[in-house]
Formats: C-alpha cells, structure tokens, sequence
DNA sequence: AGTGTATAATGACTATCAGTCAGTGACTGA
DNA sequence: TCAGTCACTGACTGATAGTCATTATACACT
C-alpha cells in the first residue's frame, strides 16, 4: 500500500511547482506586482490550492529567501573547506567574494535577502520559518567567526573578540552591497560594485590586522 | 489683498497638520498598518483632503524621510565645523557618533531611511524627490569625505581614493546598524549596539590608518 | 462494477484599502 | 446680492489578499 507515499509524493511536487511559479513571477516582474492569480495562473492552479500549499503570500516569499539562504551558505562553505591549511587572511578574502559572487549571480536572491532585514516579514510568517533563517544567519556568520578565530590563534588578527569581530566585517561588506545596490549610488560614488567592494574588505582586513602590530606581515609577503 | 498670501499660509498650516498626522500615526503603529483614513481622522480632514496635499501615501513616506535625512545630516553637520582644526581621526569618530546617536535618538526615522534602500519608493514616487534624497545622500557622504582628505592631507590615512574611501566607511557603519537594528542579530552576537558600532568604527578607522604605515601613530598619543 | 469516504481542488465571494471625482458650501470681490 | 473660485467631502471604484461552501477525484471495500 503504497498510496500513502505516493500521495506525499505528489504533494510535495505540486508544492515545488508553486514554488517555482511564484519565484518566477517574483524574479522576472518585481517583488511587488505579482497577484496570488498571477501565481496561481502560472502554476495552473486555482487561488485556493495555493493556500492549501502556502500559509500566506509572504509565506511564500519567506520560502524563496530560505532557498537563498541555503544558496550563499552552500557557497560560503565551498569557499572554506571544513580543514582548511589556507592562511586566515585568504579564506576570508575566499569567503568574501563568494559572497560577492553570490550578489552578482543571484541578484534577486541577493534582493530578497536584504529586504528581510528590513521588510515585515517578522510580523507575520509563522516563527518555526523565522528560526530557520535565523540558524542560517548564524551559520554563515559562524563560518567568518571561525577563520577569524583561526587569524587570532596564528597571530595575524589580534582582536579580542573574534565573533564581533566578524559581526563587524560581516556588516561592512553586507553594507557596501547594499550601498551599491542603488544605481544612484554607484553614480555618487562614481565606482562600480567590484571596485567598492574590494576596497571595503582591504579596509577591514587592514582592520583586522591592526596598525599596532606588524611583526606578521613580512610572512605573508 | 493679504488673503492670497493668508491662504497660501493656511494651505501650508494644513499640509503641516497632514503630515504631523501622518508622522505619528506611521511612527506609532509601524510603516505598513496604518491606512489613508487613519491619517485623515487623525488629521481631521477627509481622504480626499489628503490627496489634495500629498500625490500619495508613499509620498507622505517620501517626505518624513525627507525630514528624517535633515535631521541626520544637521547632527552630522554639528559634529563636524566647517573651519574644524581638530584631527580627522576625531572628527571621523564624532561623524560617527553623530550617526550612532541618530539612530539611537529617532529609531522611527532610521528604520525610514534604512527601509528606502530597498522599497519600492523609487519607482513611485516624483523623480524631484528623489532627486532631493540623493543631494542629501550625497552632501553626508561629502562631510566623510572630505573629513578622511583632511586625513589623507594630514599624512593620517594613507588611501587613494578619500570619495571611495568614505563610502567604504560609510558602508561599514550603516552596515553595522542595520544589523544591529533586529533584536534577533543582537541576540546572535550577544552584544549590544554600541559596543558592535565602536567595535566597526575601530575596526575601519585602523584599516583606514592602515597597518603598514605607522610613523604618525606617535604623535596622536 | 458499485458505492461510500477521504482528500484535493475550485472559484465565487468577502473584506480591506488606495485612490477618484462629482457634488457641496464657504469665502471673495464686484 | 451674486457669480466665481477654492477647499473640502465622502461615497464610489478597482484591485487584490485571503476564505469557504461546493465540486471533482481517487481509493478501499464489497
């Protein structure tokens, strides 16, 4: 009796092609445009079935950026191998780019994850989402945490604290992508993304290893 | 024949009451929920009245943020005199302190100007607007700059760039606010607002020191 | 095959809300 | 007194998220 699962089966292919339908509705025509129909239609599916899937629109929503979460983070870790034997400085400067590069492929996930921190997500998806985006917050910034911590113990990073520590450098190149995000910006500051970007980690790297002390620099050179 | 210029007054006074009426209600029940008729009752006119003084709802959202952005940049101004002999390093502190106390100080106004990053403000709203929130951008990053040139003239800061420069910095302390503003991250970091901006402020204003230079670090001891 | 039941899907309907516009009335200046 | 202007009004429209009574389908058991 195989029904059962094969029931399962279906329903969580028909939850994936609601999915897909609503994440190409969201990624070719905004955010914002999208109606429940329109999703609805692309999925062929009527309005109601969706909400049989899909607490709510924002539930949906808040789906896609869980997706992207597990895109950067999966990214993030092919960047910082588990036994990694590469200098601290380098695995961050790894780490970093991936997260550049992630920006730069996946802009609409890039978008989607940025109007979390700001959005009125947190009112009203459901808390059990919530969390999860919370655990893949804390993972990513764990990764930086660790090769920081590593810095710390080869000498080359002398903070005290290596969890502020990436707090703040995980704040500046977050800040630097989302400054650029804006045309309008890029024009202010007349420098493309790239450009911006390496300049911010150079300067939190330079940060890091901190002016006072330099007896590890002819090391790395 | 006062009374054109006694009506113009009056239309003023009520576009005024408008969006004080606006300002409190968005304030007090968040960005999202209150509707045009709760601004109208609250204003005691008519919906219709409202659209008499303002295009939309996103452009009353448009104006507090105008308001927002002057008061930033006055707090900015003041940390930071025009004819300032003080050493950039401290001037760039007290920029930042400015910022950090902004936030802490208007919150609602903040989480406005964070929130404009990525709404769908620009589309909507009269590009004359838009063109005033980027002079404002652009006149506070101005006040970075020019703050990290005197640096740079000073032999402080050894960088290329003093207009990249400042937006690396300027992207790192927003970056840190922004981050800081979910109650979620702090738990996280299991640290408080202030300390993770002091925190950035050091980490970038060492990087900008630059840790292969050093010969002026005796003096400001 | 026939039938009762569980499960899935539907789409008309409701509620909400931004934005409109035809109508009202107060004030003005002649 | 009166015509014209101006500010204002609130019922109305259109759009759209979300609901729910109804219908369709698939299956298990006889």
């Amino acid at each position: 009796m195989g029904t059962a699962e094969r029931r399962a089966r279906e329903k969580a292919q028909r939850r994936r092609e609601i999915l897909d339908a609503a994440r190409q509705e969201f990624f070719e025509r905004g955010f914002h445009h999208p109606t429940m129909d329109d999703i609805a239609a692309r999925a062929q599916v009527s309005k109601g079935t969706i909400y049989l899937y899909y607490k709510s629109k924002e539930a949906i929503l808040a789906h896609l950026l869980l997706e992207g979460l597990d895109l950067l983070l999966g990214q993030m870790k092919a960047a910082c191998p588990v036994s990694d034997a590469a200098p601290p400085e380098q695995t961050l400067q790894q780490l970093a780019l991936a997260y550049l590069h992630f920006c730069q492929t996946y802009p609409n996930y890039f978008r989607l994850i940025m109007a979390f921190d700001r959005g009125r997500f947190e009112e009203s998806i459901c808390p059990e989402l919530h969390q999860q985006v919370l655990e893949k917050s804390l993972q990513g910034l764990d990764l930086l945490a660790r090769t920081i911590e590593r810095g710390v113990e080869a000498g080359d990073f002398p903070v005290d604290d290596s969890w502020q520590a990436a707090g703040a450098v995980w704040a500046a190149l977050n800040g630097v992508l989302v400054l650029m995000a804006h045309p309008l910006r890029r024009q202010i500051l007349r420098s493309d993304l790239e450009t911006m970007f390496e300049a911010s980690l150079d300067l939190v790297v330079r940060g890091l290893k901190d002016g006072t002390t330099h007896e590890h620099k002819e090391e790395s050179q």
